[in-house]
RNA sequence: GCUGGCGUAGCUCAGCUGGUAGAGCAGCUGAUUUGUAAUCAGCAGGUCCGGGGUUCGAGUCCCCGCGCCAGCUCCA
């Protein structure tokens, strides 16, 4: 075997990579939680097949913590067979943030199980049970789980050249390809965070088993740290400060679709303001009605792929519903697209159409702003040819990354590719996938593969953004269209006097102006850069005799086009205390030395009694050039 | 849509095994005129999500809806 640094151990035909390890040294050999054999991440217990690369993993490599989960997947379905014998058990992984296992069970799990079953997971991690693995035959495999239905359904899935492993640890058997760690003793720090239902295998039509949720570290700081971080994505979690700093309200006669109330429309119109402003030069704001008659709907392919997602509207002269609110721009925009004349010399046309739309979401999907039934996408179509792909693509990724910069979110990109529900030719998937991808191969921007994951009509370029607390959200889109081209016949005329068929790319930014809202309030947490926030300045007289002095700033300021507002009840530190619990940028002293002297003494949200004390006209020179900077704050 | 949990004053939450509701904040009124994160006092606020049922009696138990939350499915 080699190692990494080049040497060579001999070892005896049925070794494990434990025994390499032991080989290269004792302390190694205690720190060993897995190995990666000829790239291929195995256990420790497993026989070395045939001689090759060899390196012995330890908690120092990330790979490790995904081993841990799956093994804490593991000792949790130990302790729930110890607890509740006659449990199905059906899949359980380690996932991104942790690890789950799904469960066939009469009763539900409480959050009282959940307390139970973390006990008694600390009693099998503490009596280190070893991890056994063993190759199985399918026939004997099909001996061990006969109890097992889930199980005996995957191992009908094997096909005979396939390596079937199970995996034992005290009592619990389970078949799984590994690895695991070395025993249960290795899980020290884990905790388990919920429990829900989960369809068997991801199919809504299959029965529903139960899932609990987990995670667990190496070491008890990065456990604390983990959960601390779930602690603070609550505290920012944007229907609590929604509510907290008042910028809107659902109500159940209007499920998922959002009341703005007057300082959450003031956000709103400030985000929207700003979309308008950066997209005036190049591209084409035009509105279109919100109702359109089935006909439009069979023309887009939306009748039959996504009539399950529309309102549909009774006509009440046909007596059916034949009428739907727009749940797409697409369609309203081609056909304007299609009502004249084009001169390849017009391309790229870029229609954009910021109107709300309606899609009528499961009822369990709905949640806060990012998952509504009525949203504002700003929606862009740009009609262009083919060989205007490439160049395009690159010019929609730049003005896309741009309006990201403008809130500090970085962003990562996905290619999907055609999903299973399809309109269009294989030719032209192939076609359109190609051309998309040799576009973004042009940026040289990295990218991840979706495979499936495109829209009904076309491949497409997600973005991703990363938020303050690094969580991930889909924002922007591009997508290429060939189809819509096809079904609405468009056309522009080329350099050669006849008609050629433009492609279509959908585009949206925001991805919907709620989602994005959403994100933003979480990103900064409530406390929105200046430009953003809904009140700028709280002028705040120390007593009442100061009033007048302090609607004179407020008249000053409002001039200015600063959005500010004079309050001058209670006493001064409620006062401070309401300003900076709403997360006003700015509050604005006036006492009896400011009204003296012309200045104010300005305090800034979350930066204590710092004062700063100006001339009145430099202050609203500083908030006027800070508003339209747009400065980050 | 599915599984589970939750739904008490504008908000955050008490309310034991059934005996027709309570606090803090917010609101209103008054006193105080205040210099950097809550001045004091008083008052007013509730179809206990809605509809059925069990019971002498239901916020509390049962059933059916609705909404919200955690997931699944789906997705901007």
């Amino acid at each position: 075997m080699k190692l990494p640094d080049g040497k060579v151990l001999t070892v005896e035909r049925g070794s494990t990579s434990a025994d390499v390890a032991a080989m290269i040294g004792p302390r190694l050999a205690k720190a060993a939680l897995a190995a990666v054999v000829d790239g291929q991440t195995v256990s420790l217990m497993e026989p070395l097949e045939s001689s090759g690369d060899i390196r012995i993993l330890t908690e120092k490599d990330a790979a490790t913590l995904t081993v841990l989960r799956h093994s804490a997947a593991h000792i949790l379905a130990t302790a729930v067979r110890e607890l509740r014998p006659g449990a199905g058990i059906g899949f359980g992984p380690a996932i991104d943030e942790g690890f789950y296992y799904d469960f066939e069970v009469e009763a539900p799990f409480t959050p009282d199980d959940l307390a139970t079953f973390e006990a008694k997971m600390a009693e099998v991690a503490a009596a280190d049970m070893p991890f056994g693995r063993r190759r199985v035959s399918n026939e004997e495999a099909r001996g061990l789980f006969a109890d097992d239905p889930l199980k005996l359904e995957r191992l009908e899935e094997f096909d005979d050249a396939e390596v079937i492993t199970v995996y034992q640890n005290g009592p619990f058997l389970d078949l799984c390809k590994g690895p695991h760690v070395p025993s249960t003793g290795r899980l020290k720090h884990f905790k388990l965070l919920s429990a829900a239902g989960a369809y068997w295998r991801g199919d809504h039509r299959r029965q529903m088993l139960q899932r609990i949720y987990g995670t667990a570290f190496h070491t008890k700081a990065e456990l604390d740290e983990h959960l601390h971080r779930l602690e603070e994505a609550k505290r920012r979690d944007h229907r609590r400060l929604g509510r907290e700093l008042d910028l809107f309200q659902f109500f159940p006669v209007s499920p998922g679709a959002a009341f703005w109330t007057p300082r959450g429309t003031i956000l709103y119109n400030t985000l929207e303001q700003f979309v308008r402003e950066r997209q005036r030069e190049q591209f084409l704001e035009v509105k279109t009605p919100l109702l359109y008659t089935k006909q439009l709907w069979e023309q887009s392919g939306h009748w039959g792929k996504y009539r399950e997602n529309m309102f549909l509207v009774l006509d009440n002269e046909t007596g059916e519903h034949d009428m739907s609110l727009k749940p797409m721009n697409c369609p309203s925009h081609h056909l304007y697209y299609a009502s004249a004349t084009h001169s390849y010399r017009e391309l790229p046309l870029r229609y954009v159409t910021l109107d709300v739309l309606h899609r009528n979401e499961a009822s369990g999907a709905l949640s806060g702003l990012t998952r509504v039934r009525q949203f504002a996408q700003d929606d862009c179509h740009v009609y262009l040819r083919e060989d205007q792909i490439a160049a395009e693509v690159k010019f929609l990724m730049d003005f896309i990354l741009g309006h990201y910069d403008a809130f500090g979110l970085s962003s990562s990109l996905k290619f999907a590719t055609r999903p299973e529900q399809r309109i269009g030719s294989d030719e032209t998937w192939d076609r359109a996938e190609g051309a998309l991808r040799e576009a973004l191969e042009a940026t040289g921007r990295a990218y991840e593969v979706v495979p499936g994951d495109g829209a009904f009509y076309g491949p497409k370029i997600d973005f991703h953004v990363t938020d303050s607390i690094g969580r991930h959200w889909q924002l922007g889109t591009i997508q290429l269209d060939y189809n819509a081209p096809e079904r609405f016949d468009l056309e522009y005329v080329g350099e050669d006097n006849s008609p050629h068929r433009p492609v279509v790319i959908h585009r949206a930014v925001c991805g919907s102006f709620e989602r994005f809202i959403a994100i933003l309030i979480e990103h900064y947490a409530g406390a929105f850069p200046t430009w953003l926030a809904p009140e700028q300045v709280r002028v705040l007289p120390v007593s009442e005799r100061w009033t007048a002095s302090g609607a004179e700033l407020v008249s000053q300021l409002t001039a200015a086009g600063v959005r500010a507002q004079l309050v001058d009840r209670e006493t001064l530190p409620y006062r401070i205390r309401e300003a900076e619990t709403l997360k006003v940028p700015y509050m604005a002293i006036v006492g009896e030395r400011e009204a003296a002297a012309g200045t104010v003494a300005v305090r800034q949200r979350g930066a204590g009694n710092k004062q700063d004390v100006i001339a009145r006209d430099e202050f609203v020179a500083r908030l006027v050039q800070e508003i339209r900077e747009r400065a980050q704050g």
